[in-house]
Formats: C-alpha cells, sequence, structure tokens
DNA sequence: ATTTATTTTTAGACAAGACTAAATTTAATT
DNA sequence: AATTAAATTTAGTCTTGTCTAAAAATAAAT
C-alpha cells in the first residue's frame, strides 16, 4: 500500500474533506451526516455512503449513528485544499482584476488542481499572503493557520474603533452590498451610536457618517 | 452550481473533442476510433460509445465505421480547450518559474476550468501571446489560429540559417534534452555540415559549433 | 471471389457517486 | 416506560464512463 501522503482522493472526496473541516470550526463536536448533506446540498443517504469511503481511508473516526470527526491526516489533507482555495482567491482579485465577490465559484474549481510546485510558486509568486481577499486566513503548507483576534463589529462599544479585517457572510451578495456602501477590508471605522430598537449602528468611515443594519454588524469582522 | 452553458461539457468529453482536434490536424481524413482510442490511451469500445454521445451533442459528424469529423461548434469548442491549455503554460513558464518540460500535466488539468472572464484576464495579463512556451501557435477567443510559416532543421541546407521556433516532439525527455544541448525556442542556428552516412548535422548555435542528430533534426522546428 | 485479418460496434459487467424509499437507531415527548 | 419524532443507515436504482468478450462490418490477401 502506497504511504498516506501519496493517497489521491477524487474531487468529490475532496469536497467532503473540505465541507467537514469547515464544519469543525465552528462545532468542535462530531460532524452529522445532516450536516454534511446540508452544507454539500446533498442527501443524507449519499454522505453516509461516502462517510464510509472516508473512513476506510483513514482520513475520518466514525462510528454508526455517532457523526465523523477528521483524522490528524484528514485535516491536514483538508487544510491543503483550503490552502489552494484561497490562494487561488488571491491570484484571482490581486492579479486577474476579480473583485471579492467573483473568486469563490473559480477558486472551487482550481482548489482541485494537484500540483505542489504549483501551488508554492503560486504562493511565491503571490507575496506569502497570510489572508484571502475575505479576511479568512490561509493555512501554511503542514495545514496550520494562525487566527486573527478579530470581533464582529455588532461587540464594538459606542465610540469604539476598528479595522475591517474579514467578513463572516462571503455571499456575493453581502460582498456587493458591502461594496456599495464603501466599505471594504482595510478600512477603519468608528462606532458613533447603537440604537437599541433595531439593533443598527451609525458609524464613521472614510470621514463620513454611515447608519449600518444589524445584518451587517454581525457579518462584518473588525480588528480593535 | 455552474451556469448551464459553462457545464455543456464533462471532463471526458472535453478530452475526446481536444484528441479529435489534434488529431485532425495531422490527418485531414475522418479520424478512426483505434486512432482516438491510442491517443486516449483507452479502449476502442469506450470510443465507440463516446463518440456516439458526442454525435447526438453535435459536436461530431459520424456514421458507423466511417470515422469522425468535428462540426463547426465541435472545431471552435476543441480549440477553446488547447487556447486555455496554452495559456496556462505561457503563465507557468512566465510567472511562475515552470520549465517548458514540466507545465504539460498541470495544463491538463487547468485546461477545465470553466470561467471566460478567467481565460480573458489571464490573456491579458499574459500580454496576449500568440505562442505557447513549445512554439504551438494559440487559438484566438473564436477559436481560430493562425500557423506560422515552420520548417523542421532537417530541411535546411548546407549554410542555411534559422530561428528555433518550436518543437515537434514535446516529451519531457526531448525538451530536457534540447536545455542539456543549449537549444531553446528564439536561438539563431545555422548548418555547418550535414552528414549523409547518419543525417546528423553540425551547426553554429551561440557562436559555438554542436553536433545534432538526425532524431533532434527531425523534431525542432525552425524559421527560415 | 473467397478467405483471412483488422477494425469497429454491440452486449454485458463493473465502479463511483448520486438518488428515492424503506428500515433502523437515537432523541424527544408524553 | 411507552410512544412519537427525527436522524441515520440500508436497499435498490440510475447515470457516466470504463472494461472484456463476442459479433458484425470493412479491408487485405490469397
Ligand atoms: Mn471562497
Ligand atoms: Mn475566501
Ligand atoms: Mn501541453
Ligand atoms: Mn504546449
Amino acid at each position: 500500500m502506497y504511504p498516506k501522503f501519496l493517497r489521491m482522493f477524487s474531487l468529490s472526496e475532496e469536497n467532503y474533506l473540505k465541507a467537514i473541516y469547515h464544519l469543525e470550526i465552528i462545532s468542535n463536536k462530531g460532524i452529522s451526516t445532516n450536516a454534511i448533506a446540508e452544507k454539500l446540498e446533498t442527501k443524507a443517504s449519499s454522505v453516509s455512503d461516502m462517510i464510509k469511503k472516508l473512513s476506510e481511508k483513514e482520513v475520518i473516526i466514525y462510528k454508526k449513528y455517532q457523526g465523523v470527526t477528521l483524522t490528524d491526516f484528514g485535516k491536514k489533507t483538508a487544510a491543503n485544499i483550503v490552502r489552494k482555495h484561497r490562494l487561488w482567491e488571491v491570484f484571482l482579485v490581486e492579479k486577474l482584476n476579480f473583485s471579492w465577490d467573483e473568486v469563490h465559484d473559480v477558486a472551487e474549481q482550481l482548489e482541485h488542481i494537484k500540483s505542489p510546485k504549483l501551488i508554492h510558486e503560486l504562493d511565491a509568486f503571490l507575496g506569502f499572503p497570510s489572508h484571502d481577499p475575505h479576511g479568512d486566513p490561509i493555512p501554511d503548507n503542514d495545514g496550520n493557520l494562525k487566527v486573527l483576534e478579530k470581533s464582529l463589529l455588532a461587540t464594538l462599544s459606542k465610540n469604539e474603533s476598528g479595522v475591517c479585517v474579514g467578513v463572516k457572510d462571503s455571499s456575493a451578495e453581502f460582498l456587493q452590498y458591502l461594496d456599495k456602501k464603501g466599505i471594504t477590508l482595510g478600512k477603519e471605522l468608528t462606532v458613533l451610536e447603537k440604537e437599541d430598537f433595531d439593533d443598527s449602528l451609525s458609524i464613521q468611515i472614510d470621514g463620513k457618517k454611515l447608519s449600518v443594519s444589524n445584518k451587517i454588524a454581525t457579518n462584518l469582522y473588525v480588528k480593535k
């Protein structure tokens, strides 16, 4: 049998691994079949089938009816796919004039390209970026990622300031809405007022006063 | 997942189209089932199956036992895949420090990425290159390619000169051998002597005299 | 013109990955 | 504790793309 690190994964297997990886980051419990099915927009029965395969390949731990957990090897494999996804997103924005709301679908395809040299060189070409265009950290070659201290805008108090560093919702609609409001990563803002009745905020950004809904405030990360 | 017009063809269908496209360039007759099978390292029966599908999709003309021909639409579709392949090869060599013998396998994967904007922007980013790192022409967005006048080195007469513009064999072994000999695209050379008994050549390149086998002379293109 | 050889197509099987419907296990209520 | 609800797994089917083996058509050789 080939050593683990040479084992190849199909497109489908990679997508399952990535889904589980992302779910583990926010849940810290075993990941349920249904959660995976919802994330991948597939059926629970399909997930159940794939789980067995991944378990045999030793990338997840699985006991029937108990949900799954990534093994160290599985975690590393998944992180590498995320690494590729985010590096490609940086490439598209920095080099090919994509905006941050256009990159995701293309990166979903590019993340499956298999070539260690390609990723190594791309990383260098981009100047070893630490975060993608949405403020998400890029795992290093060993799968480790250093998580930046960040808070939701909604958690800032009156008169407190912060710099935009990421988004929680990275849907094209939300990103375009932020663009329209002139809110982009790197910009500093200050909370001028907090309204109790609808939890909206009045903020100062680019020297201008701007009203911001709770929906935005709970989906935009800032660094205090 | 992707818009319908972008996923008309599966990975497998694209590879068949490309194979037929390449075979048509050198054969100008109907392309046989066996020829396709050999090119794709698959079985004739598999080709026979796929041919029916492609015929129904109107990218090839097919009459039983008569071989196949690309329709205009099929030709355009195939040319677009070749366009992507060659643009990516340029990218890998020009931007990511790949050498010309390392790019093919990665380009085989990248050519299937579906995003018109990606290719348009990549083309611009690379400065609208006309040829790939092996001297092969890059089809334009409509699938047209202008073929450069070129001759095999073996066809040069004594004292005739030319500039290296392409390779017929683009295997990694041949390309590496050319590298070792110091023969790269763009270099000028002059035929000093032609040996009759083994059809080898003595050429002048970079101010130095070099002996070149018939194998090289019949796989290297020059522009007179 | 037959016979032989080669090429191509058909028939039937298989693996991956998805689905629906049914069965089973676990969780939640009464 | 018993019943109901929800989550999960199993059983069986389907599509895509591949294969081997056998049949049919074409090409080559006598
Ligand atoms: Mn993304
Ligand atoms: Mn991202
Ligand atoms: Mn190539
Ligand atoms: Mn090439």
